[in-house]
DNA sequence: ATGGGCTCCTGATGGC
DNA sequence: TGCCATCAGGAGCCCA
């Protein structure tokens, strides 16, 4: 569910209402939300318990906490319906699918919740990578976003290298990290891309086009807080966001394109839904299906 | 190398 | 009203 707009909205919560401060206790038992730790909770336990969070950062869709004194992490996945919920003091009742408590110094309770339970919350040591940033090693295999102040052409080079579907490389986290299927239509959209264009048929300032448009659209949606279509999506503080309104084809089908008026359309990409106005995003003659 | 299918889960929605 | 099929903001795996 969430991409790179909401992970960020929930980073700035827990940053705001839980930086600095010590994890006193942590609440839970055997969740699959835990499931890539090799001892599941107890892995939590001998990191958290007594640990001061000292930052709290992101890459693309990964959040994770640093904690003081340690090179160990905490690393946060919100798969589809992974939800990070603040309350300051310790509510009786528990929210519907939450897994994991951290109870913090100053009576403050964040929350893991997940109905479905595909994020998980995993123990991770930090390690540099290729760009020189300190990152989880589990993450080892995520690409820089596009926030990240990287040359463009760590994106465009494999962008422009593949003979995969654009749209299959734009999710793939390896090639650039934190756009969904939101976002990756949304952006193609904008820069007047058919989902099904090959990678290799991309010019390179096309390929930089199609990054600057999803760090356009992206940071719209973060201004908005986030796009919600319904309660799986809210911020720490339980609140929802406002981009679904600002979409220009996810989710359309049917309906006007917000520039030609031509019917929005769906189709089928590597399993998942690919959005698309017909007219501005025509499929290339040359591309070959 | 690449695409397709399947998997992990629960819940919302729409057709009959 | 109930029942069933389909779909969903992710991502890893196996197979052809």
């Amino acid at each position: 569910m969430p991409e790179l707009p909401e992970v960020e909205t929930i980073r700035h919560g827990l940053e705001k209402q839980a930086l600095n401060h010590r994890i006193q206790e942590v609440l839970g038992t055997g969740s699959r939300l835990v499931r890539n730790n090799p001892q599941g909770m107890a892995d939590l336990h001998a990191h958290l318990e007594g640990a001061q969070i000292t930052a709290v950062s992101r890459r693309g869709k990964f959040m994770w906490m640093e904690l003081e004194e340690s090179d160990f992490a905490l690393v946060i996945h919100l798969g589809m319906s992974g939800q990070v919920r603040v309350r300051r003091r310790a509510p009786k009742e528990r929210i519907a699918h939450e897994h994991v408590r951290l109870l913090l110094d100053n009576g403050t309770v964040v929350s893991f919740v997940d109905p479905r339970t595909f994020g998980h919350l995993t123990i991770s040591q930090l390690h540099e990578d290729a760009t020189g940033r300190l990152v989880p090693k589990i993450m080892r295999a995520v690409a820089p976003d596009p926030f990240e102040d990287v040359p463009m052409e760590v994106f465009t080079n494999a962008l422009a290298k593949t003979r995969r579907h654009v749209k299959t490389a734009l999710l793939d986290q390896s090639v650039v990290s934190g756009i969904g299927n939101i976002y990756a239509d949304e952006a193609l959209f904008r820069a007047r891309f058919h989902g099904t264009v090959r990678g290799v048929d991309l010019e390179e300032e096309s390929a930089a086009a199609l990054i600057d448009a999803a760090r356009l659209v992206m940071g719209r949606a973060l201004r908005a807080g986030g796009t919600s279509f319904d309660a799986l999506y809210v911020d720490t503080e339980g609140n929802p966001g406002y981009f679904e309104r600002s979409l220009r084809v996810y989710g359309r089908v049917g309906r006007p394109c917000r520039d030609c008026g031509t019917l929005i359309e769906r189709e089928v990409l590597g399993g998942r839904s690919h959005f698309f106005c017909p007219r501005c995003q025509p499929f290339p003659p040359s591309a070959g299906r």
